[in-house]
DNA sequence: GACCTGCTGCGGCCTG
């Protein structure tokens, strides 16, 4: 490997004699030789701190040390947070060789991006929202500043794949190589990720076309102990004013605060509303103990002063720190290492369980993850839902899937992304000022990463683009921006292809707190919770958009918007077999390890008794009292499916965490209804797209411009599964 | 009963 060493520049061995390292990693010495090639695309998959970026870097500069003319290496980044640190990581490295560095980013100075603007060269840091604006702004200067181009690196490339976000991003990849002439020459791309789950698959994210061949490097990953308790929690019935009967919620925040006072930790409560929620009891308790406070929210409404003020103090290490957070510090941001992560509630996806598990475990000490889970007590009135401890037997799901299968959520890459296609659209020709169809589809569809595209799909678009204004054809047959395609094409918020509710802004004496959507009602003299403190609405400017508050006692969090969320089929499955054995324990050679607690157990083992007592193995319907309930044990596309079947049957239902309930109805006509519909021809997704609310189907930024009926198709395609759904028919109830 | 990310150009105000 010395070999592999001295292919660097002497200037980067220079530098890397000065920072005293003892060694490459291997990763960083892997790299080198198919980086300098400058002939491949290069996938570098490695743990956070693994030196990723170094291992790009240290022989991509090497390579372009020479160039004077032009951007030689142009880094794309998540996250403007993301592009200050390297900066910050590449200036010794570019003062060695005299290279320029260029932050290009909404925030970033004005008088850097003068100076690049003048004289480009060296390493352009850029999001993908400014490479946007660049490319329809100012086409002219992009195609000689990227003349030489050698290098285009994506960071944190894992944020991108299967999102609307990724999808554009592709689009300005290809864009760019169209501008620069280097279609059938390309220009080698680098992706840098944290560890992906079906390697395999990600070369086709990075370069859809093909046009280059792949290489991968992964880091041999080192085995760490892991450390996992799941505790369970009773909700009383009855919450008592006397302290006897403490909600589940208060008796976990008491047990933080037993856990993480005097060392740093990370809790994950999954909403902002409960982060909020247990950041203000827990500075209770700190009061009422009269001890320092060191418990902080974090999470993406908050503002940046505040957040950027705990991520240095979790950083320092010298406070002991316990941020309650939202996946704000599931990734990205470097705050270090903490000792233990805590769990509130059941994790979304087993893949964010898994990234935030990777923030414990300091140098020489294991992982430690706990999950704090709270079910209701039961009554002889509670549902056959709350009896299941879904949430619990989810957990439990979720940590076998993650220790044992060493499985988690792959990317769903199957969307069309109509609304990002049509903004593609837009901006090619904002880009070019006119464009044939042809050039558009050869372009976007062929060349770009929109292949789920079929020719009438386009055609069908570009026609109702033309009805609704965005675009106009000349008698030449070459398109240009409509009236209202110029409207939207030169506001600024063009750029992001992603969509953010209006909000307002919390304001108290002179200080902004933080943002809250529009859509959550507050009223004045309310009392709210936010930034872990209380307060009270003392003004509401509809105007500005700011709400004005002062501090005081009490008070609930406001509400925060969102959508339902999808559970995975194998996660689902996972709980089924869970219930069908009765064991979740790991099994580690001959033993079987159980790590849940006493309440926690028992909780489990009233679930799984009430789940053979209803014999749901062989009966996936059950009936209590007026009503039904599926339990289908699958993803969320087939149980919408046989939601939307049965209404359109006369059914009043709804669903929730993955069980259907039927109103008013017995065992026999639900399966008759559903076993009839599979002897006919079930309606396909388009179909009971149709049976929903042109609103209910309005989710994507530029949705309100697609023609009915093709969002309907792409909508039916996302949320339903018809053969699946067909086939459990067939399979489960006759 | 969910989370996160980003974008311009210019006018006005403040500080050194």
């Amino acid at each position: 490997m010395i070999e592999e060493y001295q292919r660097l520049d002497k200037r980067v061995q220079k530098w890397l004699f000065n920072q005293g390292w003892p060694d490459l990693r291997e990763i960083q010495k892997r790299a080198i030789a198919p980086i300098l090639a400058g002939d491949r695309d290069l996938l570098i998959s490695a743990s956070t701190a693994a030196g990723k970026t170094e291992a790009f870097f240290l022989p991509a500069c090497s390579a372009i040390a020479e160039e004077e003319n032009g951007f030689g290496i142009l880094y794309i980044s998540p996250l403007k947070a993301l592009i200050n640190d390297q900066y910050r990581r590449l200036e010794s490295l570019s003062e060695m060789l005299d290279m320029e560095v260029t932050p290009w980013h909404g925030d970033s100075l004005q008088s850097k991006k003068k100076k690049a603007r003048k004289n480009p060269s060296g390493i352009l840091l850029i999001t993908p929202e400014s490479l946007e604006s660049l490319l329809v702004r100012e086409p002219g200067w992009v195609k000689q500043s990227f003349a030489s181009l050698k290098y285009i690196v994506i960071d944190e490339f894992h944020a991108f794949i299967g999102t609307e976000r990724g999808k554009q991003l592709l689009s300005l990849l290809t864009r760019l190589e169209h501008i620069t002439g280097r279609i059938s020459n390309p220009i080698p791309r680098v992706a840098l990720s944290a560890t992906l789950g079906e390697l395999e698959k990600v070369p086709l994210s990075l370069r859809p076309n093909k046009s280059l061949p792949c290489e991968t490097i992964t880091s041999s990953q080192h085995q760490s102990t892991i450390k996992v308790q799941v505790k369970g929690y009773l909700e009383p019935l009855d919450i008592m004013a006397d302290d006897t009967h403490i909600s589940a919620e208060q008796q976990i925040c008491h047990e933080i605060f037993r856990l993480c006072r005097g060392d740093s930790h990370l809790v994950f409560a999954n909403s902002r509303s409960r982060t909020e929620n247990i950041a203000a009891q827990l500075g209770d308790l700190c009061e009422q103990q009269v001890v320092p406070n060191e418990f902080f929210p974090h999470h993406g409404s908050l503002a940046k002063e505040l957040r950027e003020d705990l991520e240095a103090r979790l950083q320092k290490e010298t406070l002991p720190t316990t941020a309650i957070c939202t996946m704000t510090l599931e990734l990205g941001i470097d705050i270090g290492k903490v000792s233990s992560v805590i769990q509130v509630t059941a994790p979304h996806s087993v893949s964010s369980l898994r990234q935030r598990l990777g923030r414990s475990g300091r140098r020489n000490s294991p992982s430690i993850l706990r999950m704090l889970i709270s079910e209701n007590e039961l009554s002889d009135k509670s549902n056959i839902v709350d009896g299941l401890r879904l949430e619990l037997v989810q957990s439990l799901a979720m940590v076998r899937l993650l220790i044992v299968n060493n499985w988690f959520e792959p990317a769903d890459t199957e969307q069309m992304h109509l609304s990002t296609f049509l903004h593609q659209i837009l901006a090619v020709i904002a880009q070019w000022g006119s464009v044939r169809a042809d050039q558009l589809y050869s372009l976007l569809c062929e060349q770009g990463p929109f292949k789920e595209i079929t020719i009438q799909h386009f055609k069908q678009l570009l026609s109702h683009m033309g009805t609704v204004q965005l675009i106009q054809q000349l008698n030449s047959g070459e398109l240009v921006l409509g009236i209202e395609g110029e409207r939207i094409t030169n506001f600024y918020t063009f750029y992001a292809v992603f969509k953010t509710p209006e909000e307002f802004r919390i304001v108290a004496g002179s200080k902004t707190l933080g943002t809250l959507p529009v859509d959550s009602l507050i009223l004045k003299d309310q009392h709210i919770i936010f930034g872990g403190r209380r307060w009270k609405v003392t003004d509401i400017d509809d105007n500005k958009k700011v709400i004005y508050v002062t501090s005081t006692k009490g008070g609930k969090p406001p509400k925060f918007s969102g959508n339902g969320m999808s559970i995975h089929d194998r996660v689902r499955q996972e709980m089924f077999r869970i219930y069908c054995t009765g064991e979740y324990r790991i099994e580690v050679g001959n033993q079987r390890i159980d790590f849940v607690n006493n309440l926690g157990r028992q909780l489990f083992q009233e679930g799984a008794y009430l789940f053979k007592e209803a014999d749901l193995e062989n009966h996936p319907i059950y009936q209590s009292g007026k009503h039904s309930y599926i339990f289908t044990w699958m993803g969320d596309k087939v149980v919408n499916t046989l939601t939307v079947l049965l209404i359109r049957s006369g059914f009043v239902c709804s669903n929730f965490g993955g069980v259907i309930e039927v109103q008013n109805s017995n065992v026999d006509d639900i399966k008759n209804c559903l076993i009839y519909l599979a002897n006919t021809e079930l309606p396909d997704e388009t179909e009971l797209a149709r049976t929903l609310s042109l609103q209910q189907k309005l989710i994507e930024k530029y949705d309100e411009y697609l023609p009915e009926d093709l969002l309907t198709e792409c909508y039916g395609r996302k949320a339903f599964n018809s053969m699946g759904t067909k086939q459990w028919i067939l399979d489960n109830l006759v």
